[in-house]
DNA sequence: CAAACGATTTTCT
DNA sequence: GAAAATCGTTTGG
């Protein structure tokens, strides 16, 4: 059931970032598991992606975790309040990552609601990079978890999406990265 | 050492 | 639809 490390150095980061989709993303950060179903991700393509933090092969304290061998766990702080989550991929030295933008809400939704401080559920309880953070448990201070351990996993249940189940398209909020912004590294599950 | 900048979300108009 | 919130990382002097 839990994806193993051999699952996370595959090579093909946009082809593993589609396979992400209907997989779980589990959480157990205080004795309670909290879990979602990811519902859309996108692909960071390393050294030749303007998109990404690696690009030009850039390493810097921060971007360090993405070139660990796949299996880890990339989260970093954006606009001074929001904590990303990513999977990184492929092998060391290589920085491929995922970033997962969304998951549907499955065990614990009532810690995952009192994370949110929200009271019902619906889109803003994990519809988007941030909130999935928020209400899942997770911050910075996991970066660099490994993702085989007992903290943050994911694990496949043997949901199997259909082609037409997928929409395929450009990443958001990546204007600055020019004509590597219009690259088709988004996928988004519809259940 | 100073300054600009986000792989976003929420709130207000 | 526009704008604020908010700070670690990165870059330049």
């Amino acid at each position: 059931m839990k994806l193993p490390p051999s699952y996370y150095r595959q090579t093909d980061v946009v082809a593993l970032a589609e396979d992400l989709l209907g997989k779980f993303l589990v959480t157990n950060i205080n004795g309670t598991r909290t879990s979602g179903i990811i519902t859309e991700t996108e692909a960071y393509a390393g050294v030749n992606d303007r998109a990404s933090h690696a690009y030009g092969n850039r390493r810097t304290a921060r971007t360090e975790t993405m070139y660990q061998n796949g299996g880890l766990a990339y989260v970093y702080l954006c606009y001074g309040l929001h904590h990303l989550f990513n999977v990184v991929t492929n092998v060391k030295d290589v920085p491929h990552a995922i970033l997962v933008r969304a998951v549907q809400p499955s065990e614990g939704i009532d810690l995952m609601l009192e994370r949110r401080k929200l009271t019902t559920e619906g889109p803003r309880l994990s519809g988007g990079p941030a909130t999935l953070s928020q209400a899942l448990g997770i911050t910075v201070k996991h970066n660099k978890t490994s993702l085989n351990g007992h903290v943050i996993w994911l694990e496949d249940r043997g949901i199997r999406p259909s082609k037409d189940q997928i929409t395929v398209g450009p990443r958001v909020g990546v204007d600055y990265a020019g004509e590597d912004a219009k690259l088709p590294y988004r996928f988004r599950l519809s259940l």
